[in-house]
DNA sequence: GTCTATAATTCGATAGAC
DNA sequence: GTCTATCGAATTATAGAC
């Protein structure tokens, strides 16, 4: 028997800033140097809370990436419009909180922080990809080059923060690598 | 008075192993995962020879990290074949050995590896771009764009390993993401 | 629920014998 | 040049008092 959901417990405020410290630290230190200490120390509690609340280091991670993009549903929108919203949503959900950070810089040298993308690809971007794609045997590489544009435009802007890429504004970046996207998502296949 | 460079060390193959060791240690594992005992077992010598030759492991981390890039002048070649240059250049150059995985995996998470990152792509890539690009201007936000696509799908492919990056050929991948890189490098600012 | 104390590892780095 | 021995620090995780 499943717990009912409407059973708050006292701990659920302690637990929510648990996980927000936590995105913070993973996103701003990668998996190793973010420490159950210094995630402690940012809500004001003791290291102990935080592994009698989570159990280990691994699973307060996979706690904390949990996330949903919120993609919209590319079926409702004009065909030629799909890149640019799609390049658009992402910068927002970027900058918008930790999350997406956090699952980079994780899953680049963290096996769990890997599987957590795979799994975020695959549940969250293929479904919207497949709306719009002219072949469905196409779909997963579609996605797949779509992902590669999307996480090297973070990557170059938020995580190694190559000036030039930091200093393009938003506009900029929609305007150059929206086509790409669209391209990728609706062009014939080479 | 500088040392001569005709002057070969006897320890010149134990440093060389050292660095090819390190290499594929750091594009393994990380910078933080990645030890200076595990280094030091894989050449078959005792860690503190590491140190001794290196310093630290920051400083072996950034002697193992020089690279040249070799890129091809662009210059040179079609202006319309810049960009399938450019991608099959960098493809043959990630597989060919350690050095850029290691770059893009310590460059995530920690500082050398991320100025590194930046130093290459202004000395060696930036010159290269030049050639190419219709205002000079534009060239360091042309060439970071084509380098988030390089690195979006480098991580992809070779790092996080997504299936469809990972499966799909070299001539798929260039046929598909040669045409960004070509807009980037030639297209007209939108 | 909260905290103290500490176990058990592991790491980079150093000192010094040979 | 090469190795043994070890320091000092940091970490996750656990046990148990209150």
């Amino acid at each position: 028997m499943t717990q009912a959901p409407s059973a708050p417990r006292r701990s659920d405020a302690t637990r929510a800033a648990i996980l927000q410290a936590a995105r913070e630290s993973f996103a701003a230190e990668g998996y190793e140097r973010a420490t159950i200490r210094t995630i402690a120390r940012a809500v004001g509690i003791d290291p102990s809370m935080v592994m009698r609340y989570y159990g280990s280091k691994e699973r307060l991670f996979i706690a904390a990436s949990d996330t949903d993009l919120h993609l919209p549903d590319l079926g409702a929108i004009p065909a030629q419009e799909v890149g640019e919203v799609l390049v658009a949503h992402f910068l927002d959900r970027w900058e918008g909180d930790d999350v997406l950070t956090a699952l980079l810089r994780v899953g680049v040298t963290h096996q769990a922080g890997a599987e957590r993308m795979h799994e975020i690809v695959r549940r969250q971007l293929v479904p919207v990809v497949t709306a719009v794609c002219p072949d469905p045997a196409d779909v997963p590489r579609r996605a797949a080059l779509v992902t590669s544009q999307i996480l090297g435009l973070a990557l170059a802007r938020f995580v190694l923060r190559f000036p030039p890429a930091v200093e393009m504004t938003r506009e900029e970046l929609i305007a150059w690598v929206a086509p790409t996207v669209q391209r990728y998502l609706t062009a014939a296949a080479p």
